[in-house]
DNA sequence: AATCAATCCCAAAGCGCTTTGAACGGCTTC
DNA sequence: GAAGCCGTTCAAAGCGCTTTGGGATTGATT
């Protein structure tokens, strides 16, 4: 049934050596060989059995993604579905297989361990970091190259991330929103934990600090981004005392549920309340139209998935690279959901 | 630095025969033997290297799971984040890898191929079947374990499949807007080459067909299942001279551009409009509340994920099982978006 | 004619594990 | 005391590939 090396060379009358040679693009095998060992696998089917190369070559061409499942936030990052289709897409162009973990959080630091010792997998991405993560040292002290989508702020070391420039995203939605005479603006965040929700969270202050706008927690909220959440949270604010005027929220889903709440309330996006969502142009839920619905700084999490897995291959191929961080910045569009402040 | 099975067996004194079989349950190895070679292994942090396990083996411990990226809808499934979430917490619990393929359709036969030559997976879950399905086949020729996620129709074949009855699902959601009193129902559907989208169409029509109510194809529409795709459909559908006065929608996500619409348009739902969601309990988009926001035919995909995959692993222990199908229904939960039709 | 370099090819070792077949002591059994 | 058996251990083969270290053959050079 499956065609193998050894069957292949008997079948063409040459060695193993040479057939493998022939296969992998030696300059030591003549080229008349070369292109009968061609057809031959082409008409066979050949591929190469991958354990048997990985074992003989010590790489396993394939990229371990750790998936962590907590038991509280159960949730699973809607993010992770296009990060994937776009790091797909440079693994499958480099040969390289996908390798999913979901593992339960408490094991995670053992799941980094497992994947190094079995072998299966020759690098990393690091998915969600937090503030001060200790799965930087871990993989470190492992020695296993990896890349991280998104930063972890207070680790100290260098290491190879990319990331959205968080920050000044917020801090220049901010500032859009105090052009337009906002006083009262809501910051919907992500979790408290995440480190690009504390970068966040340091853009929408800082833009407000220089303005001498004071900083009003009780217009700041923080948790995993439900349309359930967006929605709660600005149903919330607008019917306070003194409700905001404007929100900034840090997806598109969370969103969503922000509108309703705006609708629902009786008024108008745009006009009686601004939105800035970011958004990460998720394929499900492109902000589209001739003029976007939502006001956003956008940047593409697809694209993050691929420079993420195009800088991890070439980090696998040369380990000894001096590490490199790759900063995106997110494009402020304007959309229909913002507007001067009601007076 | 990488501790293996000879060094191991060297420290503790003994062959890696023993130490092997020691570390893998087997009986011939004295009690106390096995206790200071385990306390050896756990200490020097040992896990066996995959690939030469996989090699000596013929077990690769791992599934695939192949993605198709189309170039024209390249759309990535928003399901797709939770069912991995199920069929990984599976793999995990029974030491399986999981790896992902993400593959232009127009490759992904060979991919399929690939996969079972390469010899990186034991089987594979089968994603997004279309009615008539050529994987199925494909998949049954080349003798590689599998189960389909959904069916394929008019595949003939017997197979392994994991379905929600989609066409129950779908007439029993009708039945229920019949009930109450509406007769312009508008079925906004996914897309029309999908399976499933074919038995909601049939259950849509077959629900309408029983009680003599006209099938109107002005009311139906199918496409992927986005936020702009349900707001488009809905306002279209709503502003035309016979307008429905209820929708089935596919997605919950489309369903918000469907209340969305709604809103727009002045009306209430639940009142002026009834919306029926199907609703795959993604954790980022819950239907929640005490009283759940959409009245929805709902079906967990993280557990269809969990199933698939425990169903493949099952195969896989034995290829020989005769398939086996297993279909879930949905269950009907009332929410408020749903109400008797205006006068 | 002898040497050399270039070209093409091969046998065999090795990657880290499992598994077969056999060996070795110590016991029982006749 | 020989035979047989059980419980425990081992040496070595083999999984399918790459790669090292040559070995032929050829044509060109001395």
């Amino acid at each position: 049934m499956a065609m193998n090396l050894k069957e292949l060379s008997r079948s063409l009358g040459l060695s193993q050596t040479t057939v493998s040679r022939a296969l992998n693009g030696y300059p030591e095998v003549a080229e008349s060989t070369r292109q009968r060992v061609l057809q031959a696998a082409a008409a066979h089917n050949y591929r190469p059995n991958a354990r048997a190369k990985g074992l003989a070559t010590g790489r396993a061409m394939a990229v371990g993604h750790v998936i962590p499942v907590s038991s509280q936030h159960e949730m699973v990052n809607p993010i992770f579905s296009d990060f994937i289709a776009g790091a797909g897409e440079a693994y499958m162009r480099h040969g390289y297989d996908m390798v999913l973990s979901v593992v339960p959080d408490a094991r995670e630091e053992a799941a980094y361990r497992e994947l190094a010792m079995k072998g299966s997998v020759d690098g990393i991405i690091v998915h969600g970091p937090r503030e001060d993560d200790p799965r930087i040292a871990l993989l470190q002290e492992i020695g296993l190259p990896f890349v991280v989508h998104g930063r972890a702020s207070r680790s100290g070391t260098d290491y190879n991330w990319i990331d959205v420039n968080n920050r000044r995203a917020f801090q220049r939605a901010t500032e859009f929103l105090l052009d337009l005479g906002h006083r009262r603006i809501a910051l919907i965040n992500g979790l408290e934990s995440m480190d690009f929700a504390a970068r966040r969270l340091r853009g929408y202050t800082d833009a407000l600090s220089l303005r001498g706008v004071p900083v009003d927690p009780a217009l700041i909220r923080s948790d995993e981004m439900t349309e359930a959440y967006g929605h709660a949270s600005a149903r919330e604010i607008l019917g306070a005392d003194d409700p905001a005027t404007a929100f900034l929220s840090a997806s598109m889903i969370a969103s969503l549920g922000i509108r309703r709440a705006v609708e629902e309330a009786g008024l108008r996006l745009g006009r009686d309340v601004s939105v800035i969502t970011y958004d990460d142009e998720l394929s499900y839920l492109r902000n589209g139209g001739v003029v976007p619905t939502f006001t956003a700084t956008r940047s593409s999490v697809r694209l993050a998935g691929r420079l993420c897995a195009e800088r991890l291959i070439e980090l696998v191929q040369d380990p000894h690279q001096p590490a490199r961080q790759h900063l995106l910045e997110a494009e402020l569009t304007v959309g229909g959901s913002t507007g001067p402040v009601p007076q």
